[in-house]
DNA sequence: AACTATTAATAACA
DNA sequence: TTGTTATTAATAGTT
């Protein structure tokens, strides 16, 4: 259909390959679009030039992803069902894991311990007993550094007051109108060092009595000491 | 290019609708067919009639899944984005979920103690003293419970050896060659089943001493008592 | 991009 | 359905 009939094998010109590309596209297309009209179809058309450039056609009222929805569901398989399965396996796979270190935080709660046989009870106790100790220790720990901290603040604080009396003695300018309230060598100073160096030995349980007290009840999911997000969505 | 135009409206008679739908649609597909090997191009095609009967065309050397996922690659976005980023999300929240039981885990075991705040170690230590209460409760009923079916166990044996000697010595039959080597009333049964007893006292962590002992270092990953898989994929 | 001679597609009909 | 054909539509080569 033009001024002589053609081979129908790829056009070796370039630049005539483009011409009738571009031709030909506007002739389906439009055909498409007739053929939407006229029958009440659906077309989905996707097209790529030799140079990489992409047209596209769809019937109006519906869109590419609704068409090849479709198509997928006409043929009975998805496409892209082996990366939707790796994604579903994962996930799957994930949720295992999950459930299996639930477990194993319940059990290291002294939960569902029914299922564990004897030896497996015996490591799980020597391993708690180990993790006890070692948390005790990072609890002392904690406490030693923060009554060193302490008793350092107040050894300061003790110090620059001592400074600023010594230096008010000194210039004994009374227009500063001072009222002297010290009965020993800063005495009150050192009974606040001395109460918190008290606490550096064994009472360290009670040191922090105010603080909000976690109930030892053994589901640890939400409570005090752990702020991890547990839930599942 | 028939008997007379047509004007591009939807064709009310659907015979007449089927038809031209049937010559149209091999219309197109040899259109398409003709671009792409002309202008070396890739075409893919996806109709639906509206009597719902799906056909396509794609390029050789290709598929409709290549086509469309280049396809995708052009527009930037994924189609099936929302799914797809639905399941990344809960992939991604999985994961999560995951590493904080992870994180809840090595803490139970005493690692990773530093990002603790005092009051969640004072918590953990309480919930781990706890927990190992419970499991040393839990063992303990476990041998309780053992050495009950093994105590059943002797005495009946002990029975059951009692009965055949009785019957044995009622017979008095000498065919049967039997050797007497039973020193006073079966004592050597009962011996043994005093020392199981014995163990059901106070001196149960020995009990088991020939298992294998796990060590209790604190990675709890594959030890012993746990036999969860707990390997991220 | 237009033009147009020619081929190709197809609407109506059989 | 499928085939035929008069007619319109598409387009290859040219300007």
């Amino acid at each position: 259909m033009g001024r002589g009939k053609i081979e129908i094998k790829r056009i070796e010109n370039a630049t005539n390959r483009q011409v009738t590309y571009s031709k030909r596209r506007t002739g389906i297309m439009k055909k498409a679009r007739e053929l939407t009209v006229l029958c009440d179809a659906q077309v989905a058309i996707i097209m790529f030039s030799s140079t990489g450039k992409y047209h596209e056609f769809c019937s109006p009222g519906t869109d590419i992803k609704t068409i090849f929805d479709r198509y997928q569901q006409a043929i009975g398989t998805s496409l892209w069902n082996e990366q939707y399965e790796n994604m579903q396996r994962t996930l799957s796979h994930l949720k295992d894991i999950n459930r299996n270190l639930r477990t194993e935080i319940r059990q290291r709660m002294g939960e569902d311990l029914d299922s564990l046989e004897f030896d497996e009870l015996r490591g799980l106790e020597q391993n708690v007993d180990a993790a006890l100790k070692e948390v005790r220790q990072r609890k002392y720990h904690v406490i030693t550094t923060q009554t060193e901290t302490y008793k350092k603040k107040v050894k300061h604080s003790y110090e620059a007051y001592k400074n600023l009396q010594q230096e008010l003695g000194m210039r004994e300018d009374p227009a500063f109108g001072f009222v002297d309230n010290t009965e020993a060598g800063g005495g009150g100073w050192d009974a606040g060092g001395s109460v918190v160096t008290s606490l550096g030995g064994g009472a360290a349980d009670s040191m922090f009595s105010s603080f909000r007290v976690v109930p030892s009840q053994p589901n640890l999911h939400g409570m005090a000491y752990g702020s991890h997000e547990l839930r599942l969505g």
